[in-house]
RNA sequence: GUGCCUGUAGCUCAAUGGCAGAGCGCCUGACUGUGGAUCAGGAAGUUGUGGGUUCGAGCCCCAUCAGGCACCCCA
């Protein structure tokens, strides 16, 4: 078709039908936020880039909308935490903590479309800003499901996994930090692809590791260094021909040896989180295997109490626990996650939200101290989409004039209509009385109010029930005892 | 980012490589004070877009745009 504009692609253009769906799951899930007592707040959709830059984790990096604006580096924000941790450090940091903030508006990711996955799409979400795990924890993911039993989803399942158990695990086993982060953030790989999948993928991601050289065993990153720079002077190798000083290339070659050395303790991990992974289901069963598992690791995590005291919680916030499955495979591509991290999908697989612990964020966005916070962001579309549909919507009066000499006597009826609080429009097209009535019908109006001459003289309306297919004649004052 | 399927009137869809059609919807009238019906008429298309093959392309080929499906990831 020529001649015409299309949408942008992955934008999607909401019709009356689904925007009441939208509207009427929105007011039900902020209705509850209201009520467990989270404030508002609304925050700017375009935010300077390099809030983004860090700690967002690289899939979804990637999918930000990025532009330069007058010199400025911009960001269509591609999920709200990190604008409400940046207002709360900015506005927020004198309020008494902790501090429950709700938000709902439109988010931007650089995405393939598909059904119910737009490049534009609104997020409605809370943090709760100084909360401790592990009943704020425990809290977010019963309002979380509150939420949806507002909206009235049914037969959803709440998938909890802990980013910060698993940097422990691996923090014993001595990998480095990095190492950790990637393992972590290839867990959803692990599930679907095995030890095997995630080993490649760290190959890939890494240097390769320099053969032949070995580090004296035992020594700490300063001494190693050290030890190192010895033996390039030793050797005569010149350090400073490239563009970086011979500190920082020390330190390359350090992380390059150490992750010869890491080789075993990474193969230690993979099979221990492979092993881990394998336990998913219900808390009752899963946690003891959880421990057992560590037990014959030799390895102990604090998180995995925490993780229980979260689960335990639950149910006293009135959640049906069956609803409930332990999952270390959770993905989560957004790096900031420290601890719990958990979705929900519907019956069917989709995800209607996602959320999670992050305790280092604040710090990182420049607050004062550090700051545990939890949060989590529903995709409204997804969530009206599974919810039933919207009713009908309010039945509508529809105002007849009989004539053109009848019209401004219909919106006169039409104002007096209004302000009895009915929804009444008044045609403007002239049409004739049978067809404004075979209209209306069609349109699914409650009724219409006829008036003419005879009804403008004596200041009346033809009160005409659609349905009942009945009528009567009123006064105007009459119209406020209908 | 990867693989696959599909684009014809507002919508749902027809049309062997040979005249672009139907149903529904929309508009007008029958019908200037009474119903979703009926009847008559009308508007509506560069077959997503751009190339190519062919005497001839909605149909075959290439590209591109858009939608969908399965991945990846996410809400």
């Amino acid at each position: 078709m020529s001649g015409t504009i299309e949408a942008v692609r992955g934008m999607h253009d909401v019709l009356p039908a689904e925007q009441r769906g939208a509207a009427r799951a929105r007011a039900a899930i902020e209705a509850q936020l209201e009520a467990h007592g989270y404030a508002p707040v609304d925050l700017p959709i375009i935010e300077p880039r390099e809030l983004y830059l860090r700690k967002l984790g690289e899939e979804l990096a990637g999918k930000v909308y990025e532009f330069n604006y007058g010199g400025r580096e911009l960001a269509l924000r591609p999920e709200w935490t990190a604008s409400v941790l940046r207002a709360f450090v900015a506005h927020m940091q004198d309020q008494p903590l902790p501090l429950r903030l709700s938000y709902a508006g439109p988010v931007f990711r650089y995405e393939r479309p598909q059904r119910l996955t737009y490049r534009q799409f609104t997020q409605v979400g809370v943090e709760i800003v100084g909360g401790p795990a592990p009943r704020a924890d425990a809290e977010a993911l019963a309002l979380a499901c509150a939420g949806l039993d507002a909206a009235e989803v049914a037969g959803y399942v709440v998938r909890v996994g802990h980013v910060g158990l698993l940097r422990e695990l691996l923090g014993q086993l001595g990998l480095a930090e990095r190492t950790q982060g990637a393992l972590v953030w290839g867990m959803e790989r692990m599930r679907q692809g095995g030890a095997s999948a995630v080993r490649e993928r760290l190959r890939e991601a890494a240097d390769d590791p320099l053969p032949g050289i070995e580090l004296p065993p035992g020594l700490d990153e300063a001494q190693a260094g050290a030890w190192l720079l010895r033996a390039l002077d030793a050797m005569q190798i010149e350090l400073k021909t490239g563009s970086r000083d011979p500190e920082q290339v020390v330190a390359r070659l350090l992380r390059k040896l150490r992750r010869r050395d890491e080789q075993a303790a990474v193969e230690r991990a993979l099979s221990l989180l492979e092993r881990l992974v394998a336990l998913r289901g219900a808390p009752a069963a899963t946690l003891p295997a959880v421990e057992a598992l560590l037990d014959e690791a030799g390895l102990h995590a604090a998180a995995l109490g925490e993780l229980r005291a979260i689960l335990g919680l639950l149910a006293a916030h009135g959640l049906d626990p069956e609803r409930v499955e332990i999952d270390f495979g959770l993905g989560r591509g957004l790096h900031y996650y420290t601890g719990m991290i958990f979705e929900i999908d519907d019956a069917s697989g989709l995800q209607l939200c996602g959320g999670g612990r992050y305790d280092d964020l604040v710090a990182a966005l420049g607050g004062r101290g550090s700051v545990p916070a939890v949060g989590f962001a529903y995709g409204l579309e997804r969530v009206a989409a599974v919810a039933p549909p919207a009713p009908a919507p309010r039945r509508i009066v529809l105002v007849a004039p009989v004539s053109d000499d009848d019209y401004t006597y219909a919106l006169e009826v039409a104002r007096c209509l209004r302000a009895r609080g009915l929804a009444a429009s008044v045609d403007v097209r002239g049409r004739p009385l049978a067809r404004n009535l075979s209209d209306a019908a069609r349109r699914g109006a409650a009724f219409v109010a006829i008036v003419g001459v005879e009804e403008r003289q004596s200041r009346t309306l033809v009160w005409r029930d659609l349905e009942r297919r009945d009528e009567r004649r009123l006064t105007l004052d009459e119209i406020n005892t209908l």
